[in-house]
DNA sequence: CGGGTTTGACCCGCGC
DNA sequence: GCGCGGGTCAAACCCG
């Protein structure tokens, strides 16, 4: 996370008040790939939550129903806090079994400075490929979340305007807890479940 | 040896 | 129908 900053404009309405801004307030901004990517000198936040970007762990420590799947949560979550902007994703699975069937997968993608492709959002992605762009100087990289149950993948792309400019673009909702913000926040919350006994 | 990366091949949609 | 471009696969390779 050193030395990255999120570029992106502000949503069109203010966002909604959160029992968790700071965790919320970058997920409120980025900028969707259905529409053009905000001029570079536009808002910058140089810290950023990454996990709560991807929501997931918003949901669990805002304590979401836990009848409800991670994603549906997540996605209405997403329409509340009108962050993010859902697309109708064809052409998902191409190469195996469903081929052509369609589905709705938010997406959204961002821009930020950065000397490094691969920013650390605490989730793991494993890199399955790479390929030139046309009109762009530099390759596209293609990740997977390594979780086995979670099927979230992002682009990533250095622009080629200025290239320390990073594009990621992540499609689907993560359906786990963020590894690394729960080694983080599992011995804070047994120190909070210790306390609340007295 | 397991997990991640690289990279060429392959597949599909789309425009002409 | 054909070629192009984007997305994915999977074998080979790398690394701790």
């Amino acid at each position: 996370m050193d030395g990255q900053e999120l570029i992106s404009t502000p949503p069109p309405a203010a966002p909604p008040p959160l029992t968790a801004p700071f965790l919320f307030a970058p997920s409120t901004t980025p900028s969707s790939s259905l529409h053009p990517l905000p001029p570079l000198e536009s808002q910058i936040i140089p810290d950023i939550d990454w996990v709560s970007l991807l929501y997931g762990q918003a949901l669990l420590l805002q304590g979401h129903d836990e009848s409800k799947p991670v994603t549906e949560a997540a996605s209405s979550l997403m329409a509340e806090n009108g962050g993010c902007h859902q697309i109708e994703n064809g052409n998902q699975d191409k190469r195996k079994g469903n081929r052509f069937k369609k589905t709705t997968r938010p997406r959204f993608a961002f821009q930020t400075r950065s000397a490094d492709d691969i920013l650390d959002d605490g989730y793991r992605w494993r890199k399955y490929g790479q390929k030139a762009v046309k009109n762009s100087n530099y390759p596209r990289s293609y990740y997977r979340c390594t979780h086995h149950t979670c099927n979230v993948k992002k682009q990533v792309q250095r622009l080629s305007k200025d290239n320390s400019i990073v594009v990621t673009t992540y499609e689907g909702i993560h359906n786990h807890p963020c590894e690394k913000l729960m080694e983080t926040l599992t011995p804070l919350l047994k120190q909070m479940q210790f306390l609340a006994r007295f």
